[in-house]
DNA sequence: ATGGTTGCTTAGCAA
């Protein structure tokens, strides 16, 4: 079995104890990480070099940024980071690795909220969309794991969560997500869990809406096929971690 | 219609 997780740890240096000690548990082959909102000489030693991994970290002082850990066992060197032309406040790393019989390219992606810069968002989304489109022409298989920050349908946020036209949730955002699953990738949780109305993976950080499971699904893996009918399982860490998001990670056979 | 919480960039943002 392979793993590859993603989590939107939402500041790496106060969440250093609990993503080593769920590293150490889950033993991910590839975790991808989200809003480490921390430059590479804020990062502690602890962080630079974690035991049984090559780290590449893409961050900047105090807001966003994106890192992938890639288990040594699964590359003798460490992977280098490739950023595409169209990444801006460090949002997307992307690295190579071997994968059974293929090389796949996974990358840690953190699309902008848009509560800032709604126009900024699409605009990314689209570049993405670009981007797997290519991947998929060269049949270059692919998988985007991250903080997408766009829940796919009105299941994938809690009814008492619902407004019209918030963030998140609106038509145009949603059609761009759509026609980046169209490029020959599957939304692999929803794939394995269809009916499931109870599926989120980040929950507002007040009045126990974590507890009480009120929340949306907006952290995604998506893989090319024929990956993708090679998931298995997976897992939310509803309960891992004080993280607004919780860690998401699929078994591949 | 608004609020609530958290982490960071120390004071208000952004989420």
């Amino acid at each position: 079995m392979i793993r590859i997780a993603t989590w939107n740890v939402n500041g790496i240096r106060a969440r250093q104890a609990e993503l080593l000690s769920w590293l150490a548990a889950e033993r991910p082959d590839v975790a991808c990480l989200q809003e480490i909102k921390a430059s590479i000489d804020q990062l502690p030693f602890e962080l630079r070099d974690i035991e049984g991994y090559w780290t590449g970290w893409h961050g900047e002082k105090g807001y966003s940024g994106v890192g992938v850990l890639v288990s040594k066992s699964l590359a003798p060197t460490a992977p280098p980071l490739d950023h595409p032309a169209f990444d801006f406040e460090q949002r997307i790393a992307v690295i190579a690795v071997a994968l059974g019989d293929r090389v796949v390219r996974v990358a840690s992606v953190y699309v902008p909220n848009g509560g800032r810069d709604y126009q900024a968002k699409l605009r990314f989304l689209g570049a993405l969309d670009t981007w797997a489109e290519d991947a998929a022409r060269d049949g270059q298989p692919l998988l985007i794991c991250g903080d997408l920050n766009v829940a796919r349908h009105e299941r994938d946020v809690h009814p008492k969560e619902r407004k019209p036209n918030q963030i998140g949730t609106r038509p145009d955002e949603r059609e761009v997500f759509e026609r980046l699953l169209s490029r020959n990738l599957v939304d692999v949780c929803r794939e394995l869990d269809p009916d499931n109305d109870g599926l989120f993976t980040w929950w507002a950080p007040w009045r126990n809406l974590r507890q009480r499971n009120i929340g949306w699904r907006i952290d995604y893996v998506l893989a090319s096929q024929p990956l993708a009918a090679r998931a298995a399982s997976f897992r939310v860490g509803r309960d891992v971690g004080t993280s607004d998001h919780g860690p998401v990670v699929v078994e591949f056979a």
